[in-house]
DNA sequence: CGGGACATGTAAGCCGTTACATGATTCG
DNA sequence: CGAATCATGTAACGGCTTACATGTCCCG
């Protein structure tokens, strides 16, 4: 998926700018399973007013850039519906220096194995706060795309989350349950070698 | 990390030809968390041999090409160990356009929702598979990363399968628990619209 | 007899990241 | 007072994917 098609769903969920369309990806509904950067938001966005998929409207604002306000297009919700229905999407790619890092572990000082561990911890603790539709510490995303008209979560967005929240349970619990086993073994293994 | 620290890495645990490290990323105990494409790995084992890092021995194959087996230089043992320890690991990423799809689900034909469900819970099932170091139904992979010299389970290896299984076990798992209670939302949610 | 596995390699092209350019405001 | 937030935009550079090139063997 290119960041165009992202930028679309993005917007399924009403108005945006293009740096409020980044936070999406980077905080908010999407940030467990897309990213995008605003060098390539930008572009796509620019490009996507000319295929009439989207329309801004520009706010002044008091030293600031003008504010670009965009929307979809009633093509452009076609072309976006039609999208998911025709390409069947890719496989998902995951990919985690930290682990390929740790597969290593015999290879490197235990403190710093345990730092790396402690620290996949944290990120994935913070993911799942990321990820909670419900009430984390950002009211503003009441509006934006996974609500529907009376505010209440829809249903396809309510699941991704909780999948996402899932995952960040199962990978935070394994740590727990694990961490000490693993240092264990580390230490048997390294003064088995010497 | 780009693809010529992954390939010091895969040859870490011994011999292997451009081919087989591939697979290794494909199949095998890297799979879960990062990727590499032949296009990419003839290149970087070209330039590592260059540096140094890595030498081959040409292997005479009748009616094939000549298998080229790769092996890490105590250079580029060290370069490895070097590299791992002082770039501190990037950020995890992961893309999953099914998820992305799905958020939007309330625009999709319920049997499109389902298929597209089921499909990822095959897809997680099927990596808990390759993820088990075990014993699935590749005796062959014995030796490559994560054996030590008798033939056991390095920690390191052993607590990456381990994260990784839990992950796609909590997939799995959410996805039984959850794809009724989806599809009866959604049904819920399209007939209030209409 | 087609497709996949085995086996290596090159090259074009795309796409995205990173960095640069600009600038006020607010928080610690 | 530096860093982060808000706000948009361009351009270079790099890296990976995809496709092409070549050829055999084996399985169904």
């Amino acid at each position: 998926m290119d960041v165009r098609t992202l930028c679309l769903g993005a917007l399924m969920g009403g108005e945006a700018t293009g740096y409020e369309i980044r936070k999406m990806f980077e905080d908010g509904p999407f940030s467990h399973f897309q990213i995008a950067s605003l060098g390539s938001i930008y572009p796509a966005l620019t490009k996507l007013t000319q295929d009439g998929l989207v329309t801004f409207v520009e706010h002044e604002q008091e030293n600031r850039p003008d504010k670009k306000i965009y929307r979809l297009t009633s093509d452009g919700r076609q072309k976006f519906i039609r999208t998911l229905l025709q390409n069947r999407p890719a496989e998902d790619r995951y990919r985690s220096d930290i682990l390929f890092t740790l597969t290593f572990a015999e290879e490197l000082p235990i403190e710093l194995t345990e730092a790396l561990i402690d620290e996949f911890a944290v990120r994935y603790e913070t993911m799942n706060n990321l990820i909670d539709p419900n009430n984390p510490d950002k009211e503003d995303c009441a509006s934006g795309p996974g609500r529907d008209d009376d505010g209440n979560i829809k249903p396809g967005c309510k699941f991704v989350a909780g999948l996402g929240q899932a995952m960040c349970d199962a990978t935070v619990k394994f740590i727990k349950d694990n961490k000490q086993d693993l240092i264990k073994d580390l230490k048997a293994f390294k003064s088995k070698k010497s």
